[in-house]
DNA sequence: TCTGGGGTCCTAGGACCC
DNA sequence: TCTGGGGTCCTAGGACCC
C-alpha cells in the first residue's frame, strides 16, 4: 500500500482565532502582533494584500495601519492553544494516524483510513458532543459520491511527465489501478475535513494531499495561493509537474532563505527544477536534509509520520522587556520568572534538567547605545525539576555575566541536559537531601496554577511588586476560553 | 518611541582516550 | 628528534521549521 499524507493547515491561524470570537473582524485587514506588540506574527489575507510582511515590525507599517484601518491585536496564546486543541481533536476523527506538527498544522495518513473506520467515525460523529451539527459532517460512502466537481481536474491539460528518467524512482505513486477511485476518495475526504473543521471550530483550513509529507506541504502551499482550488489540492502523477513548476524553490518545506539564494545562484528557481538535481550535488550543498527533500519531491517518502511527540531536548523561556532595564534587581526578577516558566514546561513532560543557561543582551537596534551580550551556564550537581534550585543556578549564571551600566532589552533561560525524571538520587554530598519533598510540592504548585490561573503561586524571587519589565500588550483580546467572568461578559 | 519566541538537526573541529 | 590512527564526546555555528 502506498502512503497518502494530508497536511491540514489553519489559514492565518491567530487571526482566524480572533475572528471566531469577534466576527466583526471578518473581511477586514487584521494583524496579530508578537509580545510587546513588536512584530506581525499573523496577518489576514487583507493585511497581506496591503504588503504587511511576516515578522515585520509594526512601526514600519504605521502609515498603512492608519490609512486602511488595520486592526492590530496583541497575541493571546492561551486562546490560540485552546482552539488548536479543538481543531486537532476534530482532525483525529478522520484518521487514527495523525501528527500534530505545530500549533496550526497536522499531518494525517489517509491511506490507512478504511471504509470500516469511516463507518465507525460516522457513528462517533453522530453522537459527538462537540456539535449538534455533527451529523451533517458524516463521512459516508454515499455522501462522498455527491458534492461539487473535483476541482483538481480543472487545471487544464493533463501532462505527461517531462522527465522520463525520473518516473522509475517515483516509488510512492503506485500503479494505474490505484490512481482512479482511491485518489478521488482521498480528495473528497480532504474536502470533508475542511468542511468539518470549519463547522465545529470556526477555523478555516487548507488541505494538501500527496504521497510524501513534502509533497503534501507543496499541495497545501498551492491551495493557499490558488483560491479556485477551494483550499483542497491533491498532488497526483498527472498534475505534479504543473504544480511544482509554479512553486518557488524557497517555498518548499526544508528550503530556507540561505539555501534558496544558493539554489538561485545555481539557476534553480522552482520546486520542479530542484527535484531534477543530482542527489550527490544536493547532499554536498544542503546536507542529508536537502537530499531527503529532493527524494520526497520525487515521491519517495523519507520523512515518517511522528505520532508521538518526542520529549524536548531543550526548554527555553526568553523575552524582550517592555522597556530597557539597567537595574540588576529587576533583571533578576525577570530571570526568576523565565526560569519558573521553563521549569513548569520541564515538569509537564516529566523531565529534569542538568544545566541552566542564562543570557542577557542590550538592544542591537539602538546603535547609539553601547552593546553587550553574553551568556553563562550553571551545571547542577544533580539533575532537578525543582524551581527554587533552578532559580538559584540561574542567578549564579546571571551573576557571572551581568555588568552594570548597560541598558538591557532581553533575557532568556534555557534548560539543557534534559533527562527522564529518575528516583531522587539522594546524596549526602548534595543539597538534594534538603528537597526530598520537592516533587510533591511542585505538583501541588502546578495544580494550583492550572486551576486558578498562571502565577497564583510563585516564587518571591519573581518579584512581588509592580514588575516593570513585563511585556506590553495593549491590544489583547478578552480571555474568551480561559476566564469564566469574561466568557460570561461576552456571551 | 516601537524590531518575537521556541524549537530541531547537521557538520566541523577540538579534546581526549587507548 | 621522530610524532599514528581510530573512536567518542562535546561544542559552536549555521541551517531549518512554525
Amino acid at each position: 500500500m502506498n502512503k497518502v499524507f494530508a497536511l491540514v493547515d489553519c489559514n492565518n491561524f491567530f487571526v482566524s482565532c480572533e475572528r471566531v470570537f469577534d466576527p466583526t473582524l471578518e473581511n477586514k485587514p487584521v494583524v496579530v502582533a508578537s509580545n510587546n506588540d513588536g512584530c506581525a506574527v499573523a496577518r489576514s489575507y487583507e493585511a497581506k494584500a496591503l504588503g504587511i510582511g511576516m515578522a515585520q515590525p509594526i512601526f514600519e507599517v504605521e502609515d498603512v495601519v492608519k490609512k486602511h484601518n488595520v486592526q492590530v491585536l496583541s497575541a493571546n496564546f492561551t486562546l490560540y492553544g485552546d482552539l488548536s486543541r479543538r481543531v486537532m481533536q476534530t482532525l483525529q476523527q478522520f484518521s487514527p494516524d495523525i501528527e500534530v506538527y505545530s500549533i496550526d498544522e497536522a499531518f494525517l495518513r489517509l491511506d490507512i483510513v478504511q471504509d470500516t473506520f469511516l463507518q465507525e467515525t460516522s457513528e462517533k460523529l453522530a453522537v459527538s458532543s462537540l456539535s449538534s451539527i455533527a451529523s451533517h459532517s458524516i463521512v459516508s460512502k454515499k455522501q462522498r459520491d455527491i458534492g461539487p466537481r473535483d476541482t483538481i481536474e480543472d487545471f487544464g491539460n493533463k501532462r505527461s511527465c517531462k522527465n522520463a528518467n525520473l518516473s522509475n524512482i517515483r516509488g510512492g505513486w503506485g500503479g494505474e489501478k490505484e490512481r482512479g477511485e482511491r485518489m478521488e476518495e482521498h480528495h473528497q475526504l480532504g474536502r470533508r475535513i475542511r468542511q468539518t473543521v470549519k463547522q465545529w471550530t470556526g477555523v478555516p483550513v487548507s488541505v494538501g494531499i500527496g504521497p510524501t509529507k513534502t509533497l503534501a506541504k507543496a499541495a497545501n502551499e498551492y491551495a493557499k495561493k490558488h483560491h479556485e482550488t477551494e483550499w483542497v489540492v491533491q498532488i497526483t502523477p498527472d498534475n505534479v509537474d504543473q504544480i511544482l513548476e509554479q512553486i518557488e524553490v524557497g517555498d518548499i518545506w526544508g528550503v530556507g532563505r540561505q539555501y534558496a539564494q544558493m539554489l538561485n545562484r545555481n539557476g534553480i528557481y522552482t520546486a520542479c527544477q530542484l527535484r531534477e538535481q543530482d542527489l550527490k550535488w544536493v547532499r554536498k550543498q544542503m546536507t542529508v536534509m536537502g537530499e531527503r527533500t529532493v527524494l520526497e519531491l520525487r515521491g519517495v517518502s523519507c520523512i515518517p509520520l511522528e505520532q508521538k511527540r518526542p520529549a524536548k531536548k531543550e526548554i527555553a523561556c526568553t523575552r524582550s522587556f517592555g522597556s530597557t532595564l539597567r537595574d540588576y534587581a529587576a533583571i533578576k526578577e525577570a530571570v526568576a520568572t523565565f526560569t519558573s516558566r521553563a521549569a513548569e514546561k520541564l515538569r509537564h513532560q516529566g523531565s529534569t534538567a542538568q544545566k541552566v543557561v542564562v543570557f542577557i543582551r542590550t538592544n542591537p537596534f539602538c546603535e547609539q547605545d553601547e552593546q553587550y551580550t553574553n551568556y553563562a551556564t550553571s551545571v547542577l550537581p544533580v539533575a532537578s525539576a525543582y524551581t527554587p534550585i533552578l532559580i538559584k543556578h540561574a542567578f549564579m549564571a546571571l551573576d557571572r555575566i551581568f555588568k552594570a551600566g548597560y541598558a538591557y532589552k532581553k533575557a532568556g533561560v534555557i534548560l539543557q541536559g534534559i533527562g527522564q525524571k529518575d528516583e531522587l538520587q539522594l546524596s549526602l554530598l548534595t543539597e538534594q537531601r534538603a528537597y526530598q519533598n520537592s516533587p510533591q510540592l511542585m505538583r501541588a504548585v502546578d495544580r494550583i496554577n492550572l486551576d486558578y490561573g498562571a502565577d497564583t503561586v510563585r516564587s518571591t524571587a519573581t518579584g512581588v511588586g509592580l514588575r516593570k519589565w513585563w511585556v506590553r500588550q495593549l491590544h489583547k483580546s478578552p480571555r474568551y476560553t480561559s476566564c469564566w467572568d469574561e466568557l460570561v461578559k461576552v456571551s
